[in-house]
DNA sequence: CGTTATACTTTGGAATTCTATGTATATAGA
DNA sequence: TCTATATACATAGAATTCCAAAGTATAACG
C-alpha cells in the first residue's frame, strides 16, 4: 500500500487527471483510482469526499446532480478551466521533484 | 516553490538518498537539496532538524558529534543497512504513483 | 426480504507539522 | 575591535490537517 504522504501529494492531481478525461462522480472515482493503481491505492470514501468538496470549495471542480436515467442522483464532478490550469502546475512540480529523486534513487556511495 | 504536501512526501527518501551518497550533517543537508532542486526546494531549520530525530528514532539513520579538525562541533549523521532498505521501498512506491500519474498528465479529454 | 453494493455526508479525536524562539561559535568586514 | 552574518543544533506548542467511523438512503440480487 501506497504511504500516507504520497497518497496526500498525489490526490490532487489524480483526482483532476481522472475528471480531466471525463466528467465523473465520487464513488467510480474511487474505483478508477484502484483500477489505474493496479489496486495499490484505495481510497476509502470517507477520505475522498471531502477532497472532492475541498476542490470544489476551491474552483477547481464543480458539480451537479444528475440523475442517470431513473437510477439514483448521483454527484458529477467536471474540470474547471482553473482546474486544468492547476494540473499543469502539479505536472511541473511533481516533475521537478521527480527529477530530485532521480539522481538520488541509484547513487554509489562514494568513496569515503 | 514546491508544495507542502510533495515536500512532506519526498523528504524522507532525499535525505537518505543523500546519506547514501555519504555521510552529512545537517546545515549541509539543507544546502544541498537547495542545490540539488536548483533552489525550488527550501528546507528551514526548524523543518529539517526534527525529521532527522525522527528518522534516527525509526532506526533508518544513526549520529555521532564530530570535531572536524578544530572547528564546532557537528552531529553527522549515517544511514543505516535498515535506512538503504527503507530506501528501496520509498522509490518502489513513489515509482507506482508515477506510473499512475505518467497515464493522466496528458490524456485528452473523451468525446463528451 | 435480507444482504450486499451503490452513493453521499459530516464530525471530532488524533496525528503531524513547522513557526517561532533559544543557544552558541566562527568569520568577514568595517 | 566590534558588529553583522553565517554556521550549527534544538524544541515547545500553536496551527493545521486528516481520515476513521458513524449516519442516511436506495438499488440489485438471490
Amino acid at each position: 500500500m501506497i504511504s500516507k504522504n504520497l497518497t496526500a501529494a498525489s490526490t490532487k492531481p489524480i483526482i483532476l487527471g481522472i475528471l480531466k478525461q471525463g466528467n465523473s462522480y465520487g464513488y467510480l472515482i474511487i474505483k478508477k483510482i484502484k483500477e489505474l493503481s493496479g489496486g495499490k491505492m484505495e481510497y476509502s470514501d470517507g477520505m475522498l469526499y471531502p477532497v472532492l468538496h475541498r476542490l470544489e470549495k476551491e474552483g477547481l471542480i464543480k458539480s451537479n446532480w444528475t440523475m442517470d436515467g431513473g437510477t439514483r442522483p448521483r454527484k458529477y464532478y467536471e474540470i474547471t478551466e482553473q482546474g486544468k490550469t492547476e494540473l499543469v502546475t502539479e505536472k511541473v512540480q511533481w516533475q521537478q521533484v521527480n527529477a530530485v529523486l532521480n539522481t538520488l534513487w541509484d547513487v554509489k556511495p562514494s568513496t569515503t
